[in-house]
DNA sequence: TGGTGTTGCTGAAGCGCTTCAGTCATGCTG
DNA sequence: CAGCATGACTGAAGCGCTTCAGCAACACCA
């Protein structure tokens, strides 16, 4: 029996105990300036005493037919997806905007399907969602349609009715397949996280490497390819690692493999930071140098870039940026302005002491 | 002009085209066994062609009087929060949880007071909140209970009718400093993460080490500094580090300033893995070979502390457990039981390779 | 003096849904 | 055939709030 818990108090109570019309007290909370100053302060006094915290948000949402909300839908369940520092960066962007608007954040986390499962979706109180990195016709995308919610999408494919901001993954992996080619590099790796939603971990065939539904692993590994292809380097010859999650201990693992082909390649591209860190994990087990005996490049530019060892030469993409206009698109939608064009952040190759010339 | 966007179909629009009440849609998706098959198979159908996704949430939730949110309380802001796996790993469990109940996780990140505003509480549609580490006496802890839900607390000092999970944090330091004094050891330096919620990373002065609002701070300093005492270690003569956050590179600087004092500690004992990972870095920087020159214990037992070089000695604490704990927790409570008597998870030494017998 | 604002408050209509007490056939039992 | 379950559906109340037209009172101005 939970008799303890009695009714609490509603907008109605303290009306009554105030002696003035529900509307009235609904004005103490949300128009101050529609009573005198004195009503509102003995309104809000009264409300105290009752215990009365406020109108309730769900009720309140009910009647303004908007919940302050936005949802953020990820590709992967919770500690994966944190295992990587670039996703805790963009989501802080996005948590302190739309923190600074009053709204809060829903969390849907995804499962085996690369996304949130679609009941969650459709049950979420939230009147605008952000996809992150979702899967290319990832359920979840369905179900946030059928809704008819408002959508911003991060690193993923145009969709109709849409807002986008992503970032120049291509031109960032040729500038990076570039600076290697020209330091004399031939034999190369490529160690990505993952190409599809499917758990697997290991080295990836060339059919695999065809019609990949995660857009960012996409455009990476194919910026990387074909770069070195214009270049003369066979993709066919360039031994490729998915890692199932982009976090350091995967990146190690893969790059074990790869320094461990023969011949050994003398520069690995990695789609991340956390795997490039792995890579140089790997290399001082391998009692390998960066980079006299390996160059390493990585992608994101998250802060530890500067400081692991040696320094990683990467792709800097600017991560807090891209949630914090996410944010916007989301708060800039909900206000009801249609999708703007595209927000395209640029990338910038950032030369630090884990590339050098080859030998 | 959102004149695209218009009105929505409800309830009452399905019912309407099927020729039946509006109670018949409801139950057609809430209770199937109150209607025929066929006239189900016909209301859905109907809803889908008109575009309606299911009853809207927010009413649901006004008529259920419950939203199926758990809020979750933070005591920082995302980016740094997730750069600690710890918390990843706790949240995921927790999200397992109560996503396997279909329900939705409200993320209520902290600013500078040590947790979320309370215009943000009182206004989050959960309807059960979950505090993980905030300081004592936060003003979201109040909110929370004017507004009457109920609390589950991690890491957290008990509190009047309140759910509690937590670890034996003063135990595992004891451990763990008991482990070094068994070895030898007799120098010791403390890197512990942030004592109070102002953002202040440095030496910690020795007012400072009274009064740490943070309950997981104050025990595990606690027990490092009451058990070196014992063995006779005065806790004056121990420098402490206090990291504004629980990440490497905060890590490393407080490592590096520990390390340059003299005389230079042969231990140092951190309260996180992460810590304890910079303070690794930060021994290679001084070229100190651990655990040769210096021992090196963490706490957490992250996965990566197994490989890590060398691999750590930390104290493991079940952190996937503590989540999925703290949202049985928080469904039981919804479901109206009184909060049971804490959980108290255990934690255990694991001996790797950075403590070894004093040179 | 009459017109024109202001200020401060209220009544009532929703927001879209769940739920519970019925109602009405229909089939079954003895 | 009376009596009684059973199954299928409905009507209406209510969840707690916002909002807007409207009203009374009063002040101000020419």
């Amino acid at each position: 029996m939970d008799s303890d818990r009695r009714r609490r108090p509603t907008l109605d109570t303290v009306a009554a105990a105030v002696g003035v019309s529900r509307a009235t007290v609904s004005n103490a909370y949300n128009r101050p300036d529609q009573l005198s100053s004195s009503l509102r302060e003995r309104i809000l006094e009264t409300a105290r005493t009752l215990g009365y915290a406020g109108p309730d948000p769900v009720a309140r949402s009910l009647a303004t037919r908007s919940s302050a909300a936005v949802g953020f839908m990820l590709p992967q369940g919770l500690s994966g997806a944190f295992s990587d520092p670039a996703l805790s960066i963009v989501l802080d962007g996005l948590a302190q905007t739309v923190d600074g608007h009053d709204h809060s954040l829903v969390l849907m986390p995804g499962d085996a399907t690369g996304g949130p499962r679609p009941s969650i979706v459709s049950r979420a109180q939230a009147d605008v969602m952000v996809a992150y990195s979702l899967p290319d016709s990832a359920p979840a995308l369905d179900a946030v349609a059928t809704r008819g919610l408002p959508l911003v999408v991060i690193d993923q494919p145009e969709l109709p009715d849409t807002a986008r901001v992503e970032v120049q993954d291509h031109a960032g992996c040729t500038a990076a397949a570039t600076h290697l080619l020209d330091l004399g590099h031939r034999r190369f790796g490529i160690l990505t996280f993952a190409l599809r939603p499917d758990g697997v971990s290991g080295p990836v065939s060339h059919e695999r490497r065809s019609d990949v539904p995660f857009r960012v692993s996409r455009d990476r590994l194919g910026g990387y390819l074909d770069t070195l292809e214009k270049a003369g380097v066979k993709p066919d010859n360039v031994p490729v690692w998915e890692a199932r999650g982009s976090d350091r201990e995967l990146g190690r693992l893969g790059a074990r493999w790869l320094l461990t082909r023969t011949p050994r390649p003398s520069a690995l591209l990695c789609t991340s930071d956390q795997l490039a860190f792995g890579a140089l994990q790997a290399a001082r087990d391998l009692t390998l140098t960066v980079p006299g005996d390996l160059s390493v490049v990585g992608f994101d530019d998250v802060p530890e870039a500067a400081y692991s060892d040696p320094p990683l030469t990467t792709v800097r993409q600017p991560l807090a940026d891209k949630g914090r206009r996410a944010g916007e698109l989301a708060l800039k939608l909900l206000a009801g302005a249609r999708p703007p064009r595209p927000t395209r952040l640029g990338v910038s190759l950032v030369e630090r002491a884990s590339t050098a010339p080859r030998k």
